[in-house]
DNA sequence: GTCCAGGGGA
DNA sequence: TCCCCTGGAC
């Protein structure tokens, strides 16, 4: 990797922090409702995904036992202002099913072993797809598995970091093989480009002046 | 009222 | 490539 990715991964992560301080990411009560949000927020902004979680609570059955036993068409209508609602609701009680069949409800266990044999668990289940499983890994595990999503992509095309034709892979690579291995760093330097991507590089109107990363981004002066 | 943002599967 | 869906912005 080359010495300019390293230095700009690097600076970015130190801009970001500087400007918009620590986040704390995840904001939930349990490793498990961080699981169910990851799933929940899936191409869905995360005041849709409050909504869902909350009703979810108001029925007391934010629990894998309780999702696993919960009749379909309810779970769908706790969680419709997530969206995609039955898709989602599918997903959440296949989930809840194996966590209880399987792992007797041990997220600790489920999450644990070589970091590669973790995630392709988590991938070979239904509805979790490498973004759902790297924020799983890492904001409900603790694990330093490097979480990318359309933000990411984003905001480092416009830096000029990516082209925009990687795979999530290299991306993912491309941070983790510039980072030291540290869950925190993982933790914030993710909730930081969430942050950026909310405020100032949002999709179509940008604020390239209040932003952060002046000075190193190619968007707010191409000249760089 | 229309449009927009946003992961995963087939 | 297209389908799945909502709340909020305009």
């Amino acid at each position: 990797m080359s010495f300019l990715s390293n230095y700009l991964v690097t600076i970015i992560q130190q801009r970001l922090h500087n400007h918009f301080g620590p986040l704390n990411w995840w904001p939930a009560d349990s490793p498990f409702e961080v699981i169910v949000g990851a799933i929940l927020t899936q191409n869905t902004a995360w005041t849709n995904v409050e909504q869902a979680i909350h009703n979810l609570k108001q029925a007391d059955v934010l629990s894998p036992e309780k999702l696993a036993k919960l009749p379909v068409n309810q779970l769908e209508e706790l969680i419709r202002p997530s969206g995609f609602f039955r898709q989602k609701a599918a997903r959440l009680q296949n989930l809840a099913i194996h966590l209880t069949e399987e792992w007797q409800n041990n997220l600790d266990d489920f999450c644990s072993g070589p970091l590669v044999a973790a995630r392709q668990r988590l991938l070979a289940l239904s509805g979790i797809g490498p973004e759902t499983a790297d924020s799983i890994l890492l904001y409900a595990a603790g694990r330093p598995s490097f979480v990318v999503d359309a933000y990411t992509r984003r905001i480092f095309k416009r830096v000029g970091l990516l082209k925009g034709q990687e795979s999530y892979d290299e991306i993912r690579q491309m941070f983790m093989q510039n980072l030291p291995e540290e869950v925190q760093l993982y933790n914030e330097y993710h909730a930081q480009i969430v942050q950026l991507a909310k405020t100032c590089c949002r999709k179509v109107k940008t604020f390239c002046s209040d932003c952060p990363l002046k000075g190193v981004c190619h968007h707010a002066n191409p000249s760089i």
